[in-house]
DNA sequence: CTAGGACTTGAACTAATGGTGAAGTCAATG
DNA sequence: CATTGACTTCACCATTAGTTCAAGTCCTAG
């Protein structure tokens, strides 16, 4: 039973109205109505919205962020969130692994780059 | 004095045709003009692009990439080339801690998330 | 000298990404 | 019961990195 605004997890978790319902659309968050049509959020709206956030600055897209976050239950419990955690810790080490890699290449200047 | 066309540029960098005159047009590598208005590029071209294609996977845009490259003289050398190679991997390793930084906030997982 | 493959331009198009804005509707309060 | 702020939808915007198209021009090998 949804009882949040669209206003109030927009301030809870710090980005736009707008945005908030661009990430429901996006299935990032779910929401039930009111007779009046209007969204109500549970208490975890924001806090999924802040998880996808630190998600985004690791790269991932909304899409990938739709899919880590549809692995999390409603109404979820310190180990989901646990599990939630460290797949996305996972997926920045695999990014990290990424740039590492392209280091590499650069190093390898020659064959980059035979003048 | 440019020897090279379009096409030779793109099978030795492995990029398409429209991607070197788009590469051209962003001012990642520049060209002379033959009497009939045709691109001959230098025998650099093919290694600019080769490294802007590692720039792209290390995360910077075409525009990012154009600055850099910037710096490259006409008719680089060894040290030209070493020094682009330290700036880029200078702003890999910055990227490289930002992940880490995100990956800490992910640590401080209550204050993500206080449920 | 001529055939045809490679080249030229500019604009339109694609496709994804991450939202924002306008116009109109709802709801809680004084 | 009217105001006002919050809400609704849907179309649209801007950026990024190219691709595609058409109509025409160049250049090189035979």
């Amino acid at each position: 039973m949804g009882t949040l605004t669209v206003g109030e997890v927009a301030r809870e978790s710090g980005v736009s109205g707008s945005a908030v319902r661009f990430y429901e659309r996006q299935g990032l968050i779910t929401a039930a109505r009111t007779g009046g049509n209007q969204r109500r959020f549970d208490a975890d709206a924001a806090c999924r919205i802040r998880v996808a956030r630190v998600a985004q600055r690791v790269g991932l897209t909304v899409n990938e962020i739709r899919d880590l976050l549809a692995a999390l239950p409603p109404d979820p419990q310190l180990a989901d969130w646990q599990s939630l955690h460290d797949r996305l810790t996972a997926e920045a080490e695999r990014r990290i692994r990424d740039l590492h890699a392209a280091l590499d290449d650069i190093g390898s200047g020659r064959r980059l780059c035979e003048l």
